[in-house]
Formats: C-alpha cells, structure tokens, sequence
DNA sequence: ATACTTGTGGTCAAATTTACTATAAGCATA
DNA sequence: TATGCTTATAGTAAATTTGACCACAAGTAT
C-alpha cells in the first residue's frame, strides 16, 4: 500500500525488508475535461497531519526501484501496466525532518476514465488536483511536483507519451487541447491536425463522437506500432 | 577522494559520517582531438581487481547528492564548477554483488585542456577511453555509461551544453565537428555555420587560429548571457 | 607561381510553418 | 423547414527553414 506519508510513524513502518534510507514518490498525472491534474494523498498523523503530499512508500530489499514504484502505483490505483518514468533523486541533506532519508522520484501518467481510488483511501485521503491549484506540500514535495511538470513539457515534445493520458480513442481537437494544456500554449487547429496527421502515428477510425451538440469529429487512436517504428528511426514531436 | 572502486574494501571505506547503502558514480566525458572520450577509473583491489569503472564514492550524511558529486569530481580532477547533471538512480537488488547499494548516476562534461589527474591518481588508475572502445565495466557501469551517452545526446540537442566539452575559444568547425562525434551524425558545414550564426548564440572574437598550415578560421566563443535569455523564451538546439 | 586545404559566403529548389479563408456537417431554435 | 450556430475538415498563399550544392577567399606547402 502506498504510504500516507507520516513523519514519526513512517518510520516505524519501515519492516526489516525495506530500505530505510531511500523512499520513492510519484508524480500520477491525470488529464480530465481539458484539465490537467495530480494525484495527492493526505497525511493521516505525525506533524505533518492534514496537509497533502505525493504519495510514497518504500523499497523492498528485493525490489528494483522501478519494480517498487509499479507495485505502490497498483496498489494505490489498482492500474497495471501504468506510463511511468523515473525523474531523478532528490537528496537534500535536511529534506525529510526526522532523519536523512534521499527520495527517488518518479512521474505517472494515467487514464482518467479506467482510474478507480481504491480501498484504503477514500476522498479526503487522495484527489485530484489542478495543476495551478497546488497547495503547500510536505517536505520537498513542491520541488519533485515542479521537476516532474518541467519533465512532462520536455518529454511530451520529444515522444508521443501524451497518449497515456488520453483514453483509447479520440479526437484530433481533444489531442491537440492535452498539448495546449500541458505545454500551456495555444495552437492552430488546422496546422495541428494536418502536423499530426502527416506524422502517420494516427490510426483513423471507423467511427465518430457520440451525444455531441455539433457535427461529430472523427475518432482516432494511437498506432504503438508505427510508433516504435518511429522512435528507432528518431524523431520529433514539437508542436 | 572519488574511491578506486573495491568490492570488499569499500565496505571498510563507508564511515560512520557516510550514507550506507547510496552511492554515487559518475560518467565524465572530455572531448580531445574530436573525439568523445570518458574518464575511467580501475579497480585496485577486491573481486574486480583490474577492472574498469566510472569514478564514484559515498554520500556524506550531511551533504546534498549534487555536491557531493561536485566534492568526489573536484577530488578526482582538481576542477571546480564543472557541468555537472544527474542521470537518474540505478537500482537494480543485485546490481552490487555483495549487499543492496542504490547508485545515484552524474554525468559531467570537461574541457580538456583544464584537466589534470590529480595526485593518488596515476596513470594506470585512471584513464580516458574513447566511446566506442569501452571495456567491460564493474556492476552496471556499463548500463550507467550507455545511460548517460543517450542522456548527453538528448542534452546537447536541447540546450548548448556541448560547449562545455570546448576550449574558451573555438572555430565554428570545431563546434560542428563535436556536434558530429556526440550526436554520431555528418553534416554540412556550410549549413551549420548558418545555423549556428542565426541563433546569436556566439560571440564573434577579433581573433584567428594560430599555427595551422591553412587559412585560419575565425574563433568564437559562447555568450552566457545571450543563452539564459534564450532559455528563459525556450529554444531549441536540433542540427 | 602553382597546387592544395580549409574558411566563408552564396544560390536555388524543396520542405515546412504560419496565418488565414472557405466550406461541410450536424444540432438547435424560430 | 429555414436559419443560424458551432465545430470539423480542407485548402491556400506567403514566409521561413532546410538540404544539397557551388564558388571564391585566404592562407600553406612545393
């Protein structure tokens, strides 16, 4: 289970199996209605009590890192094969407050429509925040949130990783308005559409939008084929 | 001091004022004669005597990672100020053959002509190697290598670290030629030169080469200014 | 003086980007 | 059913960038 990070009882958490100096914390980023969001967890006691955080947890002995941060992302979503990437280590000497403990991060991107909170948390132990609505955070948590936004700008222009936030189909519009939100910028319909398409990573489908008030746009899905075709022969996805 | 890595002996080596089961490595890459080389360190005793590794050490309780990584390069090459940019944590269970010891991955960029082994480092501990003549390397060092170069690759194509490889000064035929090496790519010189110029990247000196059999090319050098104000509007580094 | 090497400044066609305009398709309302 | 509203989709023309070249300049070496 991933831990709601306590300050005085993390530390009795942490059994003879785990690590006791390095945890993982993850950045889940959803993408809802135009919105781009994160996942935050409530500490529960200890002095960090009600205020939020990332959620986090610790490694096993046996673990490899990225094994670890896959199976606190199930366990706090119950989602499998989830888009996830470490960032870096965070290791400010004094950024935990009881003792040193050094941070690896991770970011996450996940499907909004197939995420279910589940038994453990309820409402006031995680939800959804927009990303310009942050709170204060615990420890250095800010700091690991402005990194992984900073890394998700980045890597969204270099690969096609923005699907992940997306559901299996939609629309050219609604791509193209994840990038306007997560890059923060605005951009012309009709050169994105004729840009995308022309990458050939689309697959156009037999299908359009249902219950729209306005003609129906074509339903398109991401090719992961083509893609790793693509990403062998290097390329570039700026927008 | 960076630690010669030993196997057994570095356990002794872990002080009472050191992070136990962290370490750092380091991938230091110089640039001599156009060609991308790294700096190697061996094995003096232990399991892997006479094997090869990247330079590294131990986390002292009290420092941030980045500077000790900054602390282990400088003691290594007597350089302070170095570029200097963390890879990512590698975390493998048994990626240290003895016990569980998480890895923090750095990779630098120097100049060569500033640098000098330092003392308690002959020359049959340390070594550059060019790139494509690699050994076979300590635990995952390997790994850790192959890392950072596809990290360096990414890097140089974003933003104008490769100037860090260069001398102060240097031709515009210089600057492509490193582009050549790192990014493993031809191009075209008179394409680059307009490239490059367009940016208002360089600061054009009243200076030429000296002491070469053929016409002497122009030197430049990079202007920091120019760059951060780039940077802040976001730019881009692709040849 | 001549050949040779690298530096530097161009050209031109092709490809891409940018800023638009125009039309199509569907829904909602009068 | 006609009219307008909204979004989808297609296209166009100018500006910019790219890629493949060519030509001459400025030095060295013979």
């Amino acid at each position: 289970m991933f831990e709601k990070h306590t300050d005085t009882a993390s530390l009795k958490i942490v059994e003879q199996s785990a690590m006791n100096a390095i945890t993982i914390d993850c950045a889940i980023f959803g993408f809802d209605n135009g919105i781009l969001e994160v996942l935050l967890v409530q500490h529960a006691e200890g002095i960090s009590k009600g205020k939020w955080g990332l959620p986090g947890g610790w490694i096993k002995k046996k673990e490899s890192i990225d094994n670890a941060a896959h199976r606190l992302l199930g366990e706090l979503t119950g989602l499998d094969n989830i888009f996830l990437e470490q960032l870096k280590a965070f290791g400010d000497p004094d950024r935990f407050p009881l003792r040193r403990v050094i941070t690896i991060g991770y970011y996450a991107l996940i499907k909004r429509e197939d995420y279910d909170v589940k038994a453990g948390f309820t409402a006031s132990d995680a939800k959804w925040y927009k990303i310009n609505e942050i709170p204060d955070l615990i420890y250095d948590h800010n700091e690991i949130l402005d990194y992984s936004l900073k890394q998700l700008r980045n890597r969204v222009r270099q690969a096609p990783i923005g699907f992940n936030l997306l559901p299996g189909k939609f629309t050219l519009l609604e791509l193209m308005h994840l990038y306007e939100e997560v890059l923060g910028v605005a951009m012309d319909k009709s050169n994105f559409r004729r840009k995308i398409l022309h990458m050939k990573l689309l697959l156009a489908l037999d299908e359009k939008q249902q219950d729209v008030s306005h003609r129906a746009a074509k339903l398109y899905k991401f090719d992961p084929e083509i893609y790793t075709k693509l990403t062998e022969k290097g390329f570039n996805f700026e927008f």
